[in-house]
DNA sequence: GTTAAACATGACAAGTAATGGCATGATTAA
DNA sequence: TTAATCATGCCATTACTTGTCATGTTTAAC
């Protein structure tokens, strides 16, 4: 075997190990303590840190996690790991942070000239665009290990009516619009709801659960409608142009011969509150012919602005 | 110098350079021929794709293109990138998705099978939601291409008026809630307005643009009010947890005493089209003070309502 | 069809590097 | 004091690498 093969083995053994010996490397490759002594030196050459504790019980110890052996990338792929990072640009709060900062300096500073250029010009010509929040979410990386961890946490958190205590079981974290949620079991509520992780204020027990729960691409597949209710709408030819720009209605907007069409789909009762506004803004471009519901609350929402002013 | 250093520096010479003859690299790194082919050897062992053609005006062609230095990423670090990964996952269309995809296979299958898992975690517990949008932007790589090449181009853009030929200066792309946008310069509007890449049909021609226009960066910074007016309005404790909620007034919120708000503020005229629909849902919860246009809106929206119904 | 430029491969001697063994010393815990 | 550990030097042996030369093969150009 090379010794370029023997030296990146060594490596892994090593890093896997943290701590060792030059015997123990000795009788795992079938080779002399003396030469392990040579190949500790040449891996300290080529940047591994680690450090040697002398006398009895002494040994060696790397300072390092765990090494993945060298990878070869194309310039390409270097590029579009760039192109990946730009998409976590505009949030605020992080997990992984300094690891990719600390990739993202690895690529940057092996990168030819050329592709530098690239690189910088990908970041000043492409964005994934998120509202800059100053929000905070302090508490995102401890509730993403808990959920990991499969573990149930109290937390205090701030809820429309005020300071509480809640005791759930984490299903995952994801990032929407700048904010990051939290969907969970809340075992007083007995059902599972959606937190804002910015609200949670503090963690103040985890314990180890024993239930098994959904996990988050199960989640947002799951879309459980408890109180089926029909919407149908007439949609004018600029009220379809509209509501196709809506995910909520991607795929359910019909258009008819004569440009104009209509939505006649079954939906959940709790969802017309956010479906409300939708149709105020569209005003004329969307007749509503069902639910009678989301009429009145239009109609009621109308009315109060009217009295207002 | 050591021989694997020798080989890393014969790998870089070959695949900047693609097509070679071992003479070459023969006279660049003065060595003997026959050790040139000797090496070549070695590198095909390591995986590089190299094929030799024979004869006159024969030599070495290498298939992948230009190769980083091999680097050595700790285990975060590598999770790190999956979790930068995930980010993209909600997205329809994408530029660099072959590359996305090979970078994750290389990563993956160099990963120890504790840390497969650690990924498969973080697959399953954390998300970067987005609509998952149906809507296809073929022409989404295209046009990042002319913006980074500084050209104009002429292309068919399905308007709100219908079908449409242009004549821009693209500035860049950027994506928000799974579509991708374009600020671009229109030469006949004279202004910079805002394109979405999926309604955009075809291109029809590009040339070389003499202008200077501003980036990516620049335009999102750039917020010109061309027609001011303020707007105050004020707000009950439920309206200023709602109003902290939106991006848009992030910052201008303010909270008194007695647990009330308000906002007062200066925004653009044109800007009450987007805002009108946000004080519609907040109801009683927000009472506008000013601008009386924005009051006017909303009694016509809520009257047009109710004329409906 | 001959020639020149290229790759392909083998043999061998000379040179270079890696290895193992041994010796010596330093440090530390038992 | 002893045993376990790292650190380092020396040297003979072994293994590898290199350059030279020789011999083939393939292909384009003349």
């Amino acid at each position: 075997m090379s010794k370029a093969k023997r030296l990146l083995d060594i490596l892994m053994f090593v890093t896997t190990k943290r701590k060792f010996t030059a015997q123990e490397v000795a009788d795992e490759f079938h080779i002399s303590i003396r030469t392990v002594h040579r190949y500790i030196i040449d891996l300290c050459d080529m940047g591994l840190p680690i450090y040697a504790e002398q006398g009895r019980n002494g040994g060696y110890t790397v300072l390092t996690s765990r090494l993945l052996p060298p990878i070869l990338f194309t310039e390409e792929e270097a590029v579009s790991l760039f192109f990946a990072f730009q998409s976590l640009n505009f949030y605020h709060s992080l997990p992984f942070d300094t690891e990719i900062t600390s990739v993202t300096h690895k690529l940057y500073s092996s990168l030819q000239n050329e592709a530098k250029i690239k690189v910088d010009k990908i970041r000043s010509f492409i964005s994934f665009w998120n509202p800059k929040r100053t929000i905070d979410a302090p508490f995102l990386k401890d509730v993403l290990e808990h959920s990991i961890e499969n573990r149930n946490i109290h937390i205090q958190y701030e809820s429309k009516s005020g300071l509480k205590t809640k005791h759930i079981h984490p299903i995952g974290v994801y990032a929407h619009d700048g904010l990051w949620y939290l969907p969970a079991y809340d075992y007083d509520k007995e059902k599972i709801l959606l937190y804002r992780v910015d609200r949670i204020l503090s963690i103040l027990s985890a314990e180890k659960s024993e239930g098994e729960y959904m996990n988050l691409e199960e989640w947002f597949d799951y879309h459980e409608i408890k109180k089926p209710i029909r919407l149908h709408v007439h949609l004018t030819k600029e009220g379809i142009r509209q509501c196709k720009s809506v995910p909520y209605f991607d795929g359910t907007v019909v258009t008819q011969e004569d440009e104009t069409g209509y939505i006649d789909t079954i939906i959940d009762k709790g969802e017309l509150g956010f479906i409300k506004p939708l149709f105020f803004r569209l005003g004329s471009h969307a007749r509503i012919l069902e639910p009678k519901e989301l009429i009145d609350g239009l109609r009621k929402q109308a009315e109060e602005i009217l009295t207002m002013y």
